[in-house]
DNA sequence: TTTAATTTGTGAAAATTTGTTAACAGAGAG
DNA sequence: CTCTCTGTTAACAAATTTTCACAAATTAAA
C-alpha cells in the first residue's frame, strides 16, 4: 500500500458578499495573510466554486439578493462540517440565533473588526483541521464532491451518485494521485481480487462506466484522461 | 479483538464566574439541557475541578478579582484544545480581540441571550467533539442516538427501537469503527463466535434488518454501506 | 499518406456476490 | 409443556464485477 502525498496548502476562505467594496477589501486583507481567498456575489456563484474547488471556510453576508445566507448556511451545513461565519449589517438578535441554530460557527455585526475577523477565522480553522484530521476527507472537482468517509459522490446541487465499491475505490486512487499516470496494473491492484492478467479489460470497462456518472466524454475527457500505452490520469483540478 | 467499552459523559460544562446570581442561573439552564455543569467562583476553584474531573467546554468571565479570563485563557489553551468561549460585562474591542488572539473560540457580552449562547455552545461542543470521541458509550448520527450501556436506539423524537442482541453486537462493532470495511467473517466473530463459515449469509441478513430498524435503503444507504466483495462499512457521520 | 499492429472503447453475456423472503430449529419465558 | 422470539439456513432474485467479442482509435511502419 502506498501512503498519501498531503501537501500543505493554505487554508481556502470563499467571501459570499453581494457588496462589492467590503468583498474586495476583506478578500485583500484575509490574502495578505496567507490565506487563499475566493470571492462570489452570488449563492450561485458560490455553489459554481464549492463544486469545482471547495473551501475550508465560508465568510456569507446574511443580506443577499436570491438565495440569503441563511438558507446557504443550512444547505452547506446539510453537506458538510465546513466552518461558516455569517456576517450581517444588522443587530439583530433573532437574526443572529437563527444563524447560529442552523449551525454557523459565528455570526459578526458591520462594521466589524478586521483583527477581530482574522481571530475568529484562526480559531475556527484550527477547530475545523482538527475535525478533518479524525474525520472525512472530501475533495472537490469540476461540479462534484467526493467525500472518502461517507464513500459519497455529489453533484453541486447535493444529488448523490452512487458508486459501486470498485468505482469507488478507482476513483479514491485517483483523486489520491491527481495529475499522475496510473498503471491499469496499478489501479487493478486496488480495485480487484483476483489476479489479473495483462489482457483484462476489467479497468477500461470501470473506467467507461466511472466516465458515465461523471459525464465525462471519453471522446474528450476532462476528469479521466487516458494515456495510451500507459493507463489513465485524473486531470480534473482539485480543490 | 474486540474494542472493551470505555467510559462516557455526557458533555461537561465549567462555569467560571464570580457572580453567584449569574453563575447560578446560567448553571441551571445548561443543566436543564442535558449538559453536566460545574462552577466556580475563582481560578483557583476552577484548576481544582479541572484537574479532578475535567472539562469539555469553558465559560469564563474576563473580569474575575485574582488571576483573571485572559489568563486563564492562555493558560488552558497551551494545556489543551478544549472548548472556550468568553463573558464580558463590557463591550470593549481590545479585551474581545485579545481574548481571541490567545485562542478563545467565542466571546459574548452581558447581557447576553441564553438561546444564543446555546447555541454557540452546541456548535462549540460539535467541533471539539472529533477530540473527544474516543471512548464514547453514546452517539449520534443520521437523527438517531445509540446507548451502548442501555443497548438502546431512539430516534429524534426519543421513540426507542428495540433492537435484538445480535442487531445490538452489529451496530456496536460498525460505530466503533466508522468508515471501516469491516469483513463478514470480523462481524461474525462478534455478534456470534462461530466464524470462518464462507457460504453463511447470517450477517446478510442481519444487516438487512438492522438497515431496516434504521430506515437504511439498501439501493442507496447512508448509514451501512456494502462494500462488494470485502463487508460492510458505517458511512454515517457520528455527531 | 497509407497500411498494419497495437491499444482502447463498447455492449452484453457469464460469473460472482449480495438482497430478500420464508421457513426452521433451539433457547428462554411463562 | 407450549409459546414466542432469535438466530440460522435455504432458495431465489437482484446487483456487481469480470470476461469476451468486436468496433473504434491511436501509434508505428512502410
Amino acid at each position: 500500500m502506498i501512503a498519501p502525498p498531503k501537501p500543505a496548502r493554505p487554508p481556502h476562505i470563499l467571501i459570499i458578499e453581494d457588496d462589492p467594496v467590503t468583498r474586495a477589501t476583506l478578500g485583500s486583507y484575509l490574502d495578505s495573510h496567507g490565506y487563499k481567498v475566493s470571492e462570489a456575489d452570488s449563492s450561485e456563484r458560490a455553489e459554481r466554486i464549492l463544486a469545482d474547488t471547495g473551501a475550508d471556510l465560508l465568510i456569507i453576508d446574511i443580506n443577499l439578493s436570491g438565495k440569503d445566507g441563511l438558507e446557504i448556511t443550512r444547505e452547506q451545513r446539510a453537506l458538510s462540517e465546513i466552518g461558516i461565519i455569517l456576517v450581517s449589517g444588522r443587530t439583530d438578535d433573532v437574526d443572529r440565533i437563527v444563524g447560529l441554530e442552523l449551525g454557523a460557527d459565528d455570526y459578526v455585526c458591520k462594521p466589524f473588526n478586521r483583527r477581530e475577523l482574522l481571530a475568529r477565522i484562526k480559531n475556527l480553522l484550527r477547530r475545523t483541521a482538527a475535525m478533518r484530521r479524525t474525520g472525512r476527507r472530501v475533495c472537490a472537482f469540476e461540479g462534484f464532491t467526493f467525500d472518502t468517509t461517507s464513500r459519497q459522490l455529489r453533484t453541486a446541487d447535493g444529488t448523490a451518485i452512487p458508486l459501486t465499491r470498485a468505482e469507488f475505490e478507482l476513483l479514491r486512487q485517483f483523486v489520491s494521485y491527481p495529475g499522475a499516470v496510473l498503471s491499469r496494473d496499478r489501479l487493478a491492484l486496488s480495485v480487484t481480487h483476483r489476479s489479473n492478467d495483462t489482457t483484462s479489460r476489467t479497468i477500461d470497462v470501470l473506467v467507461r462506466r466511472l466516465r458515465a456518472k461523471l459525464n465525462d466524454d471519453p471522446k474528450a475527457p476532462r476528469i479521466i484522461s487516458t494515456s495510451h500505452g500507459e493507463g489513465y490520469v485524473f486531470t480534473a483540478h482539485l480543490n
